[in-house]
RNA sequence: GCCAGGGUGGCGGAACUGGUAGACGCAGGAGACUUAAAAUCUUCCGGCUUGACGAAGCCGUCCGGGUUCGAGUCCCGGCCCUGGCACCA
């Protein structure tokens, strides 16, 4: 048993009370969390409109980290004052089961990657609840779940049909030793991160999603997402890379055929002195068949195909190329253009070849410098001249034509558009638009993943599982060597199928899909988790769509986002739901960040890095009320949050003040109607009824789309402050304004704090939960005081402060101002204009 | 390398639209209460200089320039840090 203290001396109310009750979360937290729960508060309320709230569901990694913490203190704070402002709030949670991190662990603890991914997800569901967020977990979903993956399996179906799915080859990372295909993550400086050896790259069928059938509306979409960060459309639209230019056809000298090139400087043809090949490029390969060159190309091409991933790109990575011997004809100049295969050029974007143009291209300078290749100005600059031979630095901005025949003296930018005429004349190139965005790679070559619904067939070729076959089930008993191509293939038992068509003896896809395929329409399933006869019912998704606020972190901002803008698009398409776009509003929020012990520096939190920090004991230790506001005071959420250990001792101390101030000052409380707006207060009264309101305006503007939390609680922490500093007469007019200080207090401060808020609400007698009561409602008339403070500069520093009346003029203003000594002194009598910004400042100028 | 973002006291951060830089909190100092400690309460807390002790002045938001009556905020050029780069999710 404790005294008061000091606490209570001089405040009436406080005064003499011994305070049995010291703030103790553990069985406050407990207590509340079963009755939300037992009342099913969690579940979409009938009435008010719509609100699908959403953040970004967790793989389950094995136990919450302080980013979970985070991102999901977030989205409680927001789906709980919008309970209270009335609104029908989903807010699911699931698991976003499948994924690598389940076969590691398999290989490495002799368990079973479902085992460990089923253990995970109780152990985290347990640390989700005892966070008390409110989550309406009927609803839940984990995409390991072959109720889930079966949809998947059939979405893919009709993208096959549609032609939106299709087999290409394409380069994997393999490890000869482990004889594996491995992530990249699993590379380590080009190394394999098991065996170290060397990774090299192998030539694999695969399938692919045509994303980049839609690149147009993805972007055009890009301009209609008002609710999105700016920062985040900005990297989608240079991910997608729109660029528009040319397609241009060189013929090839003394054969057949031609290269198509695309360029956005088909201005720059008449430049154009050499070609460059992507190694991968099918003519690399043909031009030098049976000559002189084939030897040494070819193992050119080897050397760079295998490398190419972590070679191409790092900082040290030398340009370099070789000559194939063959030639092609500008179709301007009609000039012989040497062909190279360059280690630079990439088969993923554009047609894989560039015509190069030394003069305005800088890495083609370089390369026709370093092999000696001729360099063609085109492109004269204003007020400056190239000279061909010496330049050393390629002009890539506009000038006038020249060395470009009957097009000399034109504007680059009037001769772009001439050119595209004139090829399109002669039929030797068109008018092109380029994306960067390339296809979509689903295959994956491991086991812990939706298995891939079609089956190879001798006869028949390639040919879907049949709907009524669905789910194509993942076997369980599969072992797993971290050998091998993928894990399916060794299982016979799963390989040997029949044809649907023939009937005669095939072969199981063996390999699973991408795991951004399941991540890409959960939205969707939760809103119909349990439809066994369609991946969900066209009404409830209509009734829902789009999610109104998701959040997540911004490592998502391009793959995620873009892969779930793609499937709700091909979804719509589909005929499955009306909505074009998966996300109104989108909150990024930053990451939490802690030293890396291996390599010194501050990195995003993750297992991988072994820098995370575990929740867990902060739980256990302070209550889950102060783990979320601790990690929500420090720092708004779309920022990083560089993680220290020492402020959580404040949040709690924070809880407890707030405790206290509930717990001496009930009785006093006891039973009064907090409504004193009709009565006559007393300065002190009506400065703390200000206080109030001003904190109910501040916490509710932060709350609502701003989302910054950290103030939000300075400001309900300098409330709670003036509280304490508050002395109650103990009149009946006094007592109304405290017992409405403090219920805003307590409301204001729950869709952060829930547990302890509840508890002390109850504890002013309140039979309703602090969720279901309406959300403090701010007085417009006790915001405002009869004074205001103006600041006052002489030549824009400040010289002091002065009080006047909220209606002052500008001249009554200038004349209190001109009355302050310190700005007489500064001003002397010479003011040369007086600038005035009504109810905050002056600014004279001498 | 390419794309995007960030840099403010000892620390996390505040300053919302160009208008008082450092709210709120952490850490720390001093004091009250206590036999003592913890807890609690009061108070100080960017740097420098002056002070008749009330205060006053100068410098200060990564660095260098610029625009403006006024710049943490806008513009130009650097430096450093972080995320993403298509198989971690």
């Amino acid at each position: 048993m404790r005294r008061a203290g000091v606490a209570g001396r001089g405040r009436p109310w406080m005064d003499g009370r011994t305070v049995e009750e010291r703030y103790q979360p553990r069985s406050i937290e407990a207590k509340w969390q079963r009755i939300w729960e037992e009342r099913g508060l969690f579940a979409p309320r009938p009435g008010g409109e719509k609100f699908y709230l959403l953040e970004m569901f967790p793989y389950p990694s094995g136990r919450i980290h302080m980013g979970h913490v985070r991102v999901y203190a977030i989205g409680d704070a927001i789906g709980r004052s919008l309970c209270m402002k009335g609104r029908r709030v989903l807010h699911p949670m699931g698991w976003d089961a499948f994924g690598l991190p389940a076969e590691n662990a398999a290989i490495q603890h002799r368990t079973h990657p479902a085992q460990w991914t089923r253990e995970n997800i109780a152990y985290m569901r347990g640390q989700l609840r005892r966070l008390g967020l409110s989550y309406d977990w009927s609803r839940e979903i984990a995409t390991c779940d072959p109720a889930y993956y079966k949809w998947e399996q059939w979405i893919f179906l009709r993208k096959l049909e549609r032609g939106l799915a299709y087999r290409s080859d394409a380069y994997v990372n393999w490890c000869e030793h482990c004889e594996t295909v491995l992530a990249n993550e699993q590379v380590e400086g080009g190394l394999c991160w098991r065996c170290e050896g060397p990774v090299g790259q192998k030539r694999l069928s695969q399938w692919f999603l045509r994303i980049t059938a839609y690149a147009e509306e993805l972007l055009a979409g890009c301009d209609h997402l008002p609710g999105w960060p700016e920062r985040v459309l900005t990297m989608q639209r240079n991910w997608i890379g729109k660029s528009t230019g040319a397609e241009i056809d060189f013929r090839l000298e003394g054969r057949d055929g031609a290269i198509r090139v695309f360029t956005t400087r088909q201005d720059t043809l008449f430049g154009a002195t050499f070609m460059s090949l992507a190694p991968e490029h099918p003519l690399a390969v043909e031009l030098t068949r049976g000559t002189a060159c084939e030897a040494e190309v070819k193992a050119f091409i080897d050397r760079v195909v295998v490398q190419d991933k972590f070679r191409r790109g790092a900082e040290d990575y030398e340009k370099e190329g070789i000559f194939t011997g063959a030639y092609c004809l500008n179709p301007m100049t009609g000039g012989r253009m040497p062909i190279y295969v360059a280690n630079f050029v990439l088969m993923d974007y554009g047609t894989g070849a560039v015509m190069a143009v030394p003069a305005h291209d800088q890495r083609d300078l370089d390369f026709a410098r370093k092999y000696g290749l001729p360099v063609i100005v085109v492109v004269q600059p204003e007020g400056a001249r190239l000279d061909s031979p010496t330049m050393a630095e390629a002009w890539t901005g506009p000038g006038v034509m020249v060395n470009s025949g009957p097009y000399d003296g034109m504007t680059s930018e009037a001769f772009k558009r001439a050119i595209v005429d004139d090829l399109e004349r002669t039929g030797r190139g068109k008018a092109s638009v380029n994306y960067r965005l390339k296809d979509w790679g689903v295959s994956r070559q491991r086991y812990w993943g939706a298995p891939i619904p079609v089956i190879h067939c001798g006869r028949d070729g390639i040919v879907p599982v049949p709907d009524g076959d669905l789910p194509v089930l993942l076997p369980t008993d599969v072992a797993l060597t971290g050998h091998g191509v993928s894990p399916l293939a060794s299982l016979e038992s799963f390989v040997h199928t029949r044809c649907p068509k023939c009937g005669g003896a095939a072969r199981r896809e063996t390999d699973t899909f991408d795991t951004f395929m399941e991540s890409s329409w959960y939205f969707l399933r939760y809103l119909d988790p349990h439809n066994d006869g369609a991946p969900f019912d066209r009404e409830k998704a209509d009734a829902w769509m789009p999610v109104d606020q998701y959040i997540g972190g911004i490592e998502h901002a391009v793959l995620h986002l873009l892969y779930a803008r793609f499937f709700t698009k091909v979804l719509r398409d589909l005929g499955l739901l009306g909505a074009g776009e998966p996300f109104g509003n989108l909150l990024t929020q930053g990451m939490v960040r802690k030293e890396n012990p291996k390599t010194g520096k501050i990195e995003k939190m993750s297992k991988s890095k072994g820098n995370v920090v575990d929740p867990e004991e902060l739980i256990e230790r302070y209550g889950a009320d102060t783990a979320r506001l601790f990690i929500l005071f420090a720092a708004p959420p779309e920022k990083d949050l560089e993680w220290s250990d020492t402020a959580v001792e404040g949040a709690f101390r924070f809880l407890s003040r707030v405790w206290r101030l509930v717990a001496q000052t009930r009785d006093a409380i006891a039973g009064v109607a907090p409504t004193p707006a009709g009565s006559a207060l007393t300065t002190a009264q009506a400065a703390l009824r200000r206080r109030v309101h001003q904190t109910i305006k501040r916490v509710s503007d932060d709350l609502d789309g701003r989302f910054h939390f950290n103030t939000a609680l300075s400001s309900i922490m300098e409330l709670t402050n003036a509280l304490y500093a508050y002395e109650d007469d103990g009149s009946p007019a006094s007592r109304a304004v405290l017992r409405e200080a403090i219920e805003a207090l307590l409301g204001c401060l729950h869709p952060f704090t829930p547990h302890v808020t509840e508890e002390l609400w109850e504890a002013l007698g309140h039979d309703r939960t602090l969720v279901e009561t309406a959300w403090p409602a701010p007085d417009p008339s006790a915001l405002e005081a009869d004074d205001i403070t103006i600041v006052v500069q002489v030549n824009g520093r400040l010289r002091d402060n002065i009080r006047v009346p909220r209606d002052a003029t500008k001249e009554q203003v200038v004349e209190i101002a001109l009355a302050s000594e310190n700005v007489r002194r500064h001003a002397g009598g010479a003011v040369k204009k007086e600038i005035y910004v009504p109810g905050k400042l002056l600014n004279l100028v001498v």
